[in-house]
DNA sequence: TAGTGGTCTAGACCACTAT
DNA sequence: TAGTGGTCTAGACCACTAG
């Protein structure tokens, strides 16, 4: 189905494990190919590597569960065509980007605080812990779309506030391994406050959406936002999956 | 580590495939187990079943990738404490039932209907075909809550209309294989037009929620639909999951 | 040291698909 | 009939953990 390689191409090499090394080979032709189109089958990736069968299907098995391949019994394994997903966990910047936007913040204030009650529940903290505040005011094309109240872990973060405030907590976070893998969003309707309309150039008694995060990473809570977005400029919009 | 049991208790069924009969053998032992309690060891199984240590391994492999189960080298295999999960997708029946409030809804419109553009799109058929129209003034503990216009793929509900309307749409759906698997939901934030406020008994103008929703089955659109909500009563959760 | 999971071998038979 | 993936065997050696 795939043509042969000579071996010296798909040398084992010793240091690494024989079945990721089948595994990363069969990525690699995959990457890329046409969903549909056929992978090699398992027995030939046995004479190529000159591995058991068992060593190869471990291979293949991991590739499936992946979702990039589809084993077809009696007829071969083909690469899959690629499942919908759920929504991408994203920040301000990333989603706006996303959305073909040009991402801009403005700090309005960035300091350590010592948590209130509500925080302090929300972080898994105790009130009176230090946090980290973050408020910007966030614009789309130039324009004020929402303001966000973002409070940090301070411990998870060391420095934090020495380091000059990115554009993007999230890749930020990214970088230092703390990148959200789960998130809890509630979103609402409301009319702004005075001030909330005055920052976000909206009428007085103006709609607004308010959104509320709690993001974990490596089981902890990293990030405990709330952002006011104008109503006349944004709708959320969200992917769900669910397997079967 | 775990008590042996006579063979006979746990007598290979000659119908059934053998890492089947371990996976779920193994299955029953754990579900209920408190979280980090020990599973059987893989050759504590081969002795029980009498099969080999391979066919142990292609059992527990696939509760490892379901999450039920979590190997520690050197150690053992353990019941696994439950991941946190994205949103289950559910409809406004159990939405509400698992806030725990009473879901009561009142039919104000459910007959078929020739598809106009937006709705023939959204539900991938061509303008003028036949689709289901569903009109359902929803209510939460008594209370107004939601106006829902579901659209539905008459050809994949046959007699849909004939049946006498189910309180749940994704009840029903689910009984005939075509539970959602995949949605896509946008969320925004707008004044109610003079019907709308009427409906739901609030103010003129008042503020709701329009929520849509195109929702997938089998990588068929099921259905496609409209709610507008109460913003007064009604706050939006979602739970967002990313494997690292 | 005994027990665990991780990896790997060199076969085997089956049901199924395509030619 | 030849080829495919699905299942299964009966061993083996390794690194690691725990008592």
């Amino acid at each position: 189905m795939s043509s042969l390689l000579p071996v010296s191409n798909t040398a084992l090499d010793r240091r690494a494990l024989k079945h990721v090394q089948v595994r990363e080979y069969v990525r690699g032709l995959v990457s890329g190919a046409a969903p549909g189109s056929p992978a090699p089958s398992e027995r030939e990736l046995v004479q190529q590597f000159g591995v058991a069968r068992m060593t190869v299907r471990q291979a293949m098995d991991a590739l499936v569960a992946d979702g990039l391949l589809e084993r077809i019994p009696g007829r071969g394994t083909f690469v899959a065509r690629p499942k919908r997903s759920a929504s991408r966990i994203t920040g301000y910047t990333e989603e706006m980007t996303r959305r073909g936007m040009l991402a801009e913040s403005q700090t309005l204030l960035a300091r350590r605080e010592h948590a209130g009650p509500g925080v302090a529940r929300a972080l898994g903290l105790t009130e009176g812990d230090s946090v980290i505040h973050w408020r910007r005011l966030r614009r789309a094309d130039g324009v004020p779309m929402c303001i966000e109240d973002a409070y940090l872990n301070e411990i998870l973060l060391p420095g934090f506030l020495q380091g000059g405030m990115p554009t993007s907590l999230y890749d930020l976070l990214t970088s230092r391994g703390l990148r959200p893998t789960w998130v809890e969003d509630s979103v609402s309707a409301d009319r702004a406050t005075a001030e909330e309309a005055s920052l976000l150039e909206i009428e007085p008694q103006g709609i607004v959406m308010r959104h509320s995060r709690r993001a974990l990473a490596r089981e902890k809570i990293v990030e405990v936002s709330r952002g006011v977005f104008r109503a006349d400029r944004f709708t959320l919009w969200v992917q769900l999956g669910q397997e079967d």
